[in-house]
DNA sequence: CAGGATATTCAACAAGCGTTGAATTTGCAA
DNA sequence: TTGCAAATTCAACGCTTGTTGAATATCCTG
């Protein structure tokens, strides 16, 4: 038998990089402490050690979960940025295609066939949600780039105050945490009107309502 | 010796009573199965026997703490609400008085002496962010309130589309989510430029940066 | 102060946890 | 094919967990 096993566990790849999979979409659904490694090991069909041969302590394969694709998701939007940039006039671009910069990648990212984004990035709004994480593990994968993003928006309004420039960004951090972690409340409360899996429809709803959000604080 | 005790846990009120409080606070920083009954135990200077005697599984001890503060909260929201609604014309309050009716009691209560309600508030952020929790607990004890704001707003911008009403209150209770979250991270992130805990300059900015975005996608 | 009810502790359980060292299988180069 | 190295499993450990039943303390009523 070549590299595949398909009885109990996920279909495809490594056996290592099922366990990241199978990890990954725990993690992000319970928590840290809520998945035990024996769930992660028979999710990914595969025997308890062998999570603690490749990662080392529970611990380190939370990190190397949490950091595979914070690479990836940084290129992706520091591309876009770049890119909004470019075509912008020397004044740089508008407020609305900043934030679209920011958000766009992420719905890109979870319109891909395999589910493996839309997990890491309920892994992302787990960690960003939690006093015990967040400082911990955010601020290292993310902060950088954000700044970055928050640089061109204090070229687009020039007349803002730099604290409220991270005030507006924490208010599109929490709308846009909310959306990654896709609790299904709104389609409740919405009695369906609205999924909280419709990334497109969630995007299209947050860019203009940030957008006014910075015009109106940082005017 | 009366009904005190001040050698490891807290101090003051009954110990069941020290049960929740210290619950409330470890369930809000670490989620729920991040705490062992033992800690809380610990912390309330209490055997662990005690909780399960009080309040049964560990389960029922979670739900006790998320409950014991619902009531009142919808209480003091609702009472908002209607004393918006009272010194409004007949054309209803604005958006803006709506959401203040709607954030500014959280204030008030996070504003109190003790950190219960901190902590409480914290924990319904968890819950809220939570997509293991969120389904089953949060809209049995807000959607009902929730959609008297909703209406509210409805009848302040009459043109809104119901769905996208929605999509706004969802990008609101995500900032008001990460703010009850208290991670720390803009901190961080800003330098020291916010301060997490400072609700009452979170609040300052949520409410107009919420309105305009409402009025904008909602016009 | 007697005595039942309530509150609290004590002691212990079975189950599940993360982790580890040794055994086994697999993959690959010589 | 042989043999070494990486990958994987096996088996077990010490510890912690939630829960429970019995024992003790405290409170309140008569």
């Amino acid at each position: 038998m070549g590299s595949r096993k398909n009885s109990s566990g996920k279909s495809n790849g490594s056996k290592r990089d099922r366990i990241l999979d199978v990890a990954e979409e725990l993690f992000a659904h319970k928590g840290y402490d809520g998945v035990t490694l024996r769930q992660i090991a028979s999710g990914a069909g595969v025997d308890v050690a062998l999570a603690s041969y490749h990662f080392g302590k529970k611990l380190d394969l939370f990190k190397a979960v949490f950091e595979r694709r914070a690479g990836p998701l940084n290129q992706a939007r520091r591309e876009a940025l770049e890119a909004c940039q470019a075509t912008a006039g020397r004044r740089g671009p508008s407020v609305e295609k900043i934030i679209e910069a920011f958000l766009r990648p992420l719905e890109l990212a979870q319109e891909t066939a395999d589910s493996g984004w839309e997990n890491y990035l309920a892994l992302v709004a787990y960690v960003n949600n939690s006093p015990y994480w967040g400082p911990i593990m955010m601020s290292g994968a993310f902060d950088e780039l954000v700044n970055h993003y928050i640089d061109a928006l204090q070229q687009a309004l020039p007349n803002a105050r730099r604290e409220d420039l991270y005030w507006c960004y924490h208010n599109l951090s929490g709308a846009l945490t909310l959306t990654l972690a896709r609790t299904g409340r709104i389609d409740k409360l919405s009695g369906g009107l609205c999924r909280s899996e419709d990334f497109r429809a969630a995007y299209d709803h947050m860019i203009p309502f940030v957008a006014a959000g910075f015009r109106k604080v940082c005017k």
